[in-house]
RNA sequence: GGAGGGAUUCCCGAGUGGCUAAAGGGAGCAGACUGUAAAUCUGCCGUCGACGACUUCGGUGGUUCGAAUCCACCUCCCUCCA
């Protein structure tokens, strides 16, 4: 086994844990939250800084990886964690994302999904087989089952077709799986169709991974629906390995998922909107560009220790938003990271004392969607 | 003194008789963003009691059914010649 789960204490009243995962790159807590670094970076991010807000693990992607540098260089690197200097665990996701995202410029056939690079439209062929070479070449800790992402809505029938074959892929990515450094997950479909949600844990579950993600969710669905999902799915799940929510997520997302048993998340949402002009907190989201806080001299959130709360105000942070100076991305990349690593800590925190559902109604009094 | 050119909505800048409240860009304002084709995208951006009305294109007057667009004069700016 490339990794070990060690559940530490659970919730008596809801089906939140918290419990250690050690990698060969050492030790997460989790729950955890992963910050995303598609490109083999934490955007607007050094790692140094990543490191400082907390982060344990962050993640890297298969597709991009693959078409830029190349699997191959990356590799000749030393392997990624050398390539991008983060000595710390590292996921990678294995382009069954980008299965999704990039509808428009993919085929799928039953040996694979076909792209179009999206940087110079030359063809590309993903099989299970090639994302779990690619990921081997990477040497992530945790590497992920190459699957299909459905969209949102979708019919039944494309739904079930597409897990039945994320399913024969998940076979076939495990069979292919040659480094036994690295722990491979499965990953749960089903689109929003509880019978097929049951059968793909079920399924995904029997397969004996090192640990389990769903997938295929907040894809556009409304929070209960997803909420839903997760309670019909986690369960059947063991309860003895990880169990990650793909691309999940905001701070109250997160938490409801947490208290359905979910140990590990990961979410582009916190780099994105940081980018955008957008500060995330426990009391709902700040848009700090808005002309509101043109002259508001003080800290995004005046209990946050990050560096960015320790050194500057909402006024200066919104001038460099406008001004479009690049430190107006990373200053607030580095709060958003933190602060949602600092969010879930304080979750982890409280189920240790016991008093997460507490915590949770909590958050749920002050929080603004 | 003479000869040309120009003044357009916050800025730059199209527009030379009706399809023009006036292209486009910038600035400004707001919204979206959840396993990253994203430092991106979308909307608003003359005024108002606003699916309609009203006032705008340096100023004044005029031609015309109708003018930012044509004419006259005036004001200011630029280039060239003395």
């Amino acid at each position: 086994m490339a990794i070990s789960f060690e559940i530490k204490k659970k919730c008596k009243n809801t089906a939140a844990r918290t419990g250690r995962i050690d990698t060969p790159h050492g030790s997460i807590n989790t729950p955890v939250y992963m910050p995303v670094g598609t490109q083999a970076t934490v955007k607007a991010m050094t790692p140094r800084q990543v490191e400082e807000a907390g982060a344990e693990i962050v993640l890297g992607n298969t597709y991009h990886l693959y078409l830029r540098p190349g699997h191959e260089t990356v590799k000749k690197a030393g392997g990624l964690h050398k390539f991008m200097a983060w000595d710390k665990p590292i996921l990678t996701d294995s382009g069954g994302f980008q299965v999704f995202s990039l509808g428009a410029i993919r085929k799928i056939t039953e040996r694979g999904a076909e792209f179009s690079s999206h940087l110079d439209g030359s063809k590309h062929m993903l099989t299970p087989e090639k994302a779990m070479s690619i990921q081997e070449a990477l040497g992530a800790d945790i590497i992920m089952a190459f699957d299909e992402c459905t969209e949102y809505p979708a019919e039944y029938e494309q739904v079930l077709a597409a897990m039945e074959r994320t399913h024969r892929w998940a076979q076939r990515c495990k069979d292919a799986k040659s480094r036994d450094d690295q722990a491979l997950f499965g990953i749960v479909q089903g689109g929003m169709f509880p019978e097929l949600r049951k059968k793909s844990a079920k399924e995904i579950a029997d397969m004996d991974f090192e640990g389990n993600a769903i997938g295929g969710l907040s894809v556009g669905e409304p929070k209960d629906i997803m909420n839903d999902m997760l309670d019909i799915t986690a369960p059947l799940l063991p309860e003895s390995k990880p169990r990650y929510l793909m691309g999940v997520g905001s701070l109250d997302y997160i938490i409801d998922a947490v208290a359905r048993g979910i140990d590990m998340f990961d979410c582009v949402l916190q780099t994105r909107v940081a980018r955008n002009g957008t500060a995330l907190t426990k009391r709902g989201k700040l848009v700090i560009r808005n002309a509101k806080y043109a002259e508001d001299f003080t800290p995004i959130d005046d209990k946050c220790t990050c560096y960015t709360c320790r050194n500057f105000t909402r006024a200066y942070i919104r001038h460099l938003i406008k001004a479009n100076e690049i430190l107006a991305s990373t200053l607030l990349s580095i709060h958003n990271v933190q602060v949602t690593i600092d969010f879930i800590k304080e979750i982890r925190e409280s189920i240790q004392n016991g008093d997460f559902l507490e915590y949770k109604n909590e958050f749920f009094a002050n929080y603004n969607v």
